[in-house]
Parts: C-alpha cells; sequence; structure tokens
DNA sequence: CTTGACCTTCCAGTAGGTGGAAACCCTACA
DNA sequence: TGTAGGGTTTCCACCTACTGGAAGGTCAAG
C-alpha cells in the first residue's frame, strides 16, 4: 500500500491499540468505520492512527469508553471551549479520589485484621472471626 | 413460617444481600441450593443468613468471588490453619496497594494536565494536546 | 502449489451482578 | 367472592471493555 494506506494490523501496532479492539470500537461506534478495500480489508491513514493513539491514552488514563467519546468529541471541535475538557478531567480526577480513599479504607482494615491472625497451624483466625461477626467500627474502616 | 425458616426477601434483609444475588449466588454455586417449600419458594434459616452475611462482608471487603469462595470452605473448615486465610488476606492486600499506587499515579497525570488548562472560552487545552501527542514521561506517571 | 501470515465474520465468555417479563402464590379487604 | 397488592418463580437480556476461537477468504513467498 503505498498510497498513504495502511492494513488493520499496522494501525494496530502504529497506535497500540489490538486489531480486535479496533473492530470492537468500530461496532460500537466510538470511531467511524474504516475504508474498505477491493478484498473487503479495512483501510486506514495517518489521521485515523492519530484518533486510535489518542483513544489509547485516554483509556490508559483510566477514562470510560463513554468518556472517551466525549473527549474525543471535543477534540474534533475546533470551537470548544477548554473549560469543557478540564470539567471532565477534574470529574474524572474527584471520581480516582473518591476509589482510592475506598481502596485505601479496606486495604487498611484487611491489613489490621491479618496483623491480628496468627498465620500458623492453629484454626484460630482473627480474619475469619471479623467476616462472620463484626466489631463496631473504627475510624478509617469503610464498610459500605 | 414459625420454624425458624424464612422467605428469600426475609433472608436478604437479614443478610444484606438483595434476593436477585441470593439466586445469582445459588446459581454459580458459591451457596448451597435452598431447600424449598411445598409452593417451591426458598426457605432459609440462621445459619444460611450467616453464610450470606459473611459473603457480604468479604464482597464489601473488595473479595473477589473466588477469593470469596476460597474464604468461605476455610471458614466451614474447623481444622484450617490460620496461616492459609492469613495468606489470602495479604495477597489481596499487596493487590490493593499494587492498584491504589497505579490509580494514584493516574491521578496525578490527570490533575497534572488540568491544572495546565486555562478551563475558560478559550479551545487552547493542554490535556487534548497531551492526549494527541504526550509528552515525555516524568516521575510517578504511569502509562501501561 | 502449498504454506503461513494476514484478514473477514460471528459466537461465546469473562466479573458480578441488575432489570424486566410472564406467571404463580398468598393474604387482605370490600 | 372477587380482586388488588405484594411476594415469589423462571428465563432472558443487558452492562463494561474487551479477548479467544472457529471457519473461511486473501495474498506473497518459496
Amino acid at each position: 500500500m503505498g498510497n498513504g494506506l495502511m492494513s488493520i494490523g499496522e494501525a494496530a501496532s502504529q497506535s497500540g491499540v489490538p486489531p480486535k479492539t479496533i473492530r470492537y470500537y468500530e461496532e460500537i461506534g466510538l470511531i467511524t468505520p474504516a475504508e474498505r478495500l477491493e478484498n473487503r480489508y479495512r483501510a486506514y491513514d495517518d489521521n485515523d492512527v492519530q484518533t486510535l493513539r489518542f483513544i489509547q491514552r485516554a483509556r490508559s488514563l483510566g477514562f470510560s469508553l463513554k468518556e472517551v467519546a466525549a473527549l474525543l468529541s471535543l477534540y474534533r471541535d475546533r470551537r470548544r471551549a477548554s473549560r469543557d475538557v478540564k470539567r471532565l478531567a477534574l470529574a474524572h480526577v474527584a471520581e480516582l479520589d473518591r476509589k482510592i480513599a475506598e481502596m485505601k479504607a479496606i486495604r487498611n482494615t484487611i491489613a489490621d485484621l491479618a496483623a491480628r491472625c496468627h498465620g500458623d497451624q492453629r484454626p484460630e483466625c482473627q480474619i475469619l472471626e471479623e467476616l462472620e461477626t463484626p466489631e463496631p467500627l473504627r475510624d478509617g474502616i469503610c464498610r459500605s
């Protein structure tokens, strides 16, 4: 293909998004359906690869596909206000902060229990006892 | 039901596990199939509720259903060594630590980008620019 | 001419449920 | 007696974000 078009495999290796995933993104309408060659193979240009790379990076930063779709439409809109992009990013940060706090609390609860378990041959185990009948909550412990 | 048996709805409200989820747990074999009354309704006793509560707590601490199944079999085994329980708990703590670190790195990357975006009417946006063409990695930034 | 690496489609499965439909059961109330 | 409501039963579909595999088409090299 000397005309700036490439196969799905080439687009995959240039963007970091696997072929299967590219087809999936097309199927769910995240990207516009690729052109087809005579043999029905999908054909991509550098612009498509750019978009795929954009998606790949947004995903690696933990944005959901829905958020990626929003980012993409902002990305393509030359007139967008940066305010809208920032709002989306800050909402994501807030969500991450929430999840991190939750996981930390859970982590500490389990680490706490594990510290009180001898961890030897004997059957007595504070961990199972707590799961069976929990003690009253202490600070930093989250049970939703 | 005066005989210590209760319906799925009652078991649900006593354990905190919704009826649908109880049926689901039965379907996947996490709990043993409930007894049935003449009318084919499921019937639970206090022991079943205890088990459901155990599951509910383990789930709220982020254990996967597979891990919960392992905890349950340890829970039911009076001869188990507390070492085995502790190992499972500590593995979970390690996994949580990994995820927390990953999320923190991602969170900081996005917060960083957002700080460099004006967030006003203008279209220029550092966030989209970074997604389009990333700068070299700096410390604390994770891109998998 | 065959081999192997691509590509195509479709179907199924992952985790952990949730929502809804259609039908049955039981009780209370008019 | 009829009915309205709340439970319960089953089954099927949907959610996220893919991934694996099967069956078949295409193409270039040896």
